[in-house]
Order: structure tokens, then sequence, then C-alpha cells
DNA sequence: CAAGAAGCAGACCACTTGGTCTACATTACC
DNA sequence: GGTAATGTAGACCAAGTGGTCTGCTTCTTG
């Protein structure tokens, strides 16, 4: 069934990769209506018949896609607890999700406009894994306040503000590209992440930890 | 030529708004390219054909919606000087963000796709405009932190930080209902405005204007 | 009332596009 | 080596869609 090939993948396996990887591009940048089939069998070198084989439908395709992005999603916040310092948690929490932001951007729009439009791909089950994180996280950081860790605030919006602010930066690339009339390269991201982290912090009655300095990014 | 109707408004300018209220619905939802001209035409409650006799093209209905969200855009913050508070000046532009994405979220999601696709029918006027308006507050707040009102921090940031929060109220209402299992009513947006307003004007070293305490909302 | 403008709407067309059919090539395995 | 699975690919089709054409009704105005 699958054999080695080029660097211990199937052909097929590869082909399924290159295939993922030019559609989530297209997807990314002209969604799933806007995006031909064709197209993203040109951009993996494919002739369309060969993407219609290996996926049945584009829809299988963009759920392909999309269950990768949400692979993502993973961070060292869903394993903190009381005992953790809310400000160390956090300031990694926001680092990371920067970090998704620059390295996969891509990942960040398809999600975006998925839940623009109305999330029609996204089963019960993301709705429920979802929510069930949410309700671990609020609890948390619940426990961080009635134990004196954390100020009073309402932990839903405190962790949209975080999502918010982050994935910004991906979702509206092309505007702040334009605004600045260059590219936000690595050390501009750092510089972001460092004052988000600061206004966030503060904002919370929190003090920003010191291991901000050596931010070390998680790369990719 | 334009001749008074129902409401003082002729035929062809009441059709014309019912096509541009059924397509900013639409486009919304679908995007420009998932977005059938027929589909507009059945919202409207007309024949695909007036549609396409009100506005040439498709494109051009789609524009002329794109052209409408950014009106949305002014706020008092336009005319901030240096001689305001900025407590106050950036508590207004949070409150009225955040009124816009309650009341015209379907403007806010039209301006996020069109973004996140590469901002295609956006034309370099916006481009200037926008810049422009970018640097116009970017100048304020550099003023206010060279006269001590307010804590050095890089302005370009605080503002996406800001437009972020605020619009991921619009853009993401589907993901945040789902999470929270019911809609988020007025009283929910002004809950979530008062902390926002807390947390990044605590962030930036400002205490937070007692006029919060009622704050008034912009109705619509 | 006449005539032109504005508005209405069915029929129609050209083209894109998702997906199938069929046939051929290559590989894996007994 | 034979055979079955896997992969490749052109030809093709049916549906959906943007947009036009043509002819009609209604309104406005001199």
């Amino acid at each position: 069934m699958a054999r080695q090939k080029s660097a211990d993948m199937g052909v097929g396996a590869m082909n399924k990769r290159k295939i993922l990887q030019a559609a989530e591009k297209c997807f990314a940048q002209f969604g799933f209506k806007g995006t031909a089939v064709q197209k993203i069998a040109d951009e993996a070198g494919l002739p369309k018949t060969n993407v219609l084989y290996y996926f049945k439908t584009k829809q299988d395709l963009y759920v392909a896609v999309l269950q990768e992005t949400l692979s993502l999603w993973n961070s060292q916040f869903d394993r903190a607890t009381v005992d953790d310092d809310p400000a160390e948690v956090l300031a990694s929490y926001i680092t990371e999700k920067m970090e998704v932001s620059r390295t996969h951007p891509l990942a960040s729009r398809i999600f975006a406009m998925e839940i623009i439009n109305g999330a029609p791909n996204l089963n019960g089950y993301f709705d429920e894994d979802h929510a069930s994180w949410m309700n671990g996280r609020i609890s948390v950081i619940e426990g961080w306040i009635s134990v004196g860790k954390l100020q009073p605030l309402d932990p839903e919006h405190l962790l949209y503000n975080i999502w918010a602010c982050t994935q910004h930066y991906a979702d509206f690339s092309t505007q702040i590209t334009r605004l600045r009339g260059k590219k936000m390269v690595k050390s501009d991201y750092e510089h972001a992440t460092k004052q988000l982290i600061t206004v966030l912090l503060t904002g919370c009655g929190l003090e920003v930890p010191q291991t901000l300095k050596e931010l070390e990014s998680v790369e990719e």
C-alpha cells in the first residue's frame, strides 16, 4: 500500500501534501467559492483530475485544509492550572498566538473566513471541543481571580481580546502592509508582541514577566 | 428625473436601497464570488434583470456596498488633537467602534473579507486616505506622549489592537455566539466595551474616565 | 395627447466549473 | 510474469451564473 518514495513518503502522500498546500493558498485568498479546482491543480502542478482523485470533492479538500488549520490552535495554555502564574501563562499564550499569525497567516485567514461565513463546515464536534476548552480556560482564570492572583474581570472577553489582537496581524496583514508601506518582518512581530503583552497584562493588573526580555520565539 | 414617491424617495432610489441592503447581506455571508446576482434579486424581491438595471455589473454593486461600509469608519477621533484628553478620546473611539460592530456587523464582515482577499477592490485612493488618516492619528498620539499625557508606546500597534478587539465582535460573532450558546445583546456589548476600555487604557497607563459609568451608546 | 425617459422582465447566450467516464501507465506483490 | 491496486490524464457533461437583447409598461413633461 503506502510504499517508501522520496523522503519516506509515498507518491500519493506527497501529492496529497502538495495539493493541500496549494489549496490552502488558494482558499485563503479567494475563499471556498472563489477557488476553482483547476487553480489548485495548477498551483500544485497537477492536472485537475488528479486533485479530484485524491480528494473526492472540492468540499472534502476544503474540510481537510480546515482540519489542518485547527491543529494549530493547540497551545501550552491548554494545560495551565490555577497554580501557574497568570502573567507567565498569558504572556506565553500571546506569544504563541502571535507566532502562529506570523508563520501560518494562511491558516488564520481560512479560519477567519470560515467563521465570517457562518462556519458552515465546522461540525458540532468542533463546537463542543471548543466550548469545553473555553470553559476550562475560564475556570482557570476565575481560579486566579479567586485566589487573588488576578484582579476581577470577565475571562471570556479577555480571551476574545487576545484572539482578536493576535489573529488580526495575520488576517489583516494586507491592510497593515499597505499602511506601513512594507511587510512586517520578524522583528516587527516581536515588537508588536512585546507591546501587546505589556498593554494587556498591565491592563489586567499584572506585572509583565521579566522573561519577556528574551522572548524566545517558537520557531517553525 | 428623481421624482418623489413613497417617503420622499423615487422608485429608482428605493429599489437601489433595497438592492444594496440585500447585497450587503449576501456578500457578508457568502463573499463576492459566492454570491449569485439571482440571490440578491430574490432577497430584494426583484427579478435579476432589474438588479443589473440599477447596477451595471455585479462588481459595480459590490463596490457600491463596500463604499457604503467605508463611510462608517468616520469617527470623532478624526478631529482629536494634542489638547484633548487621551483617555477620553480613546474611550470614545473604542465605544464608537464597538457600536459599529454591534449595529453594522455585516459591513464589518464585508470589509474584513475584502482585506483578507487582498483588498482587490480598494483602490489607491483608499490607501492614501487611510494612510494619511493613520499618520494624523499617530501624530496626535505621539503628541500626547511627548507632553507626558501618555506613556511611551507605539501608536501604530495601539490602533491595530483597538481595531482588532472591536471588529472581532462583528467578524467573529458566529464563533462567539456558538461559544456562549446565545447571541450577545446590547447589555453584553456594553459590558464588553467597558472591560475593553478598562484593559486597554489601564494598559496604556491611563486613568479610566468617569464618564464610562454612563457610557451613552451611540444609538442607531 | 404625444413622446421620450425610466422601469420592468422573460428569453437567451457564453462561459466557467465541479465532477464523471474512460483509457492508459506504473507500481506492488504473489 | 501476471494481476490487481494505485496513479495519470484527456475528453466530456450538466449545472450555475453573469450579463445581454428585446420588447413591454408606466411615468413625466411639454
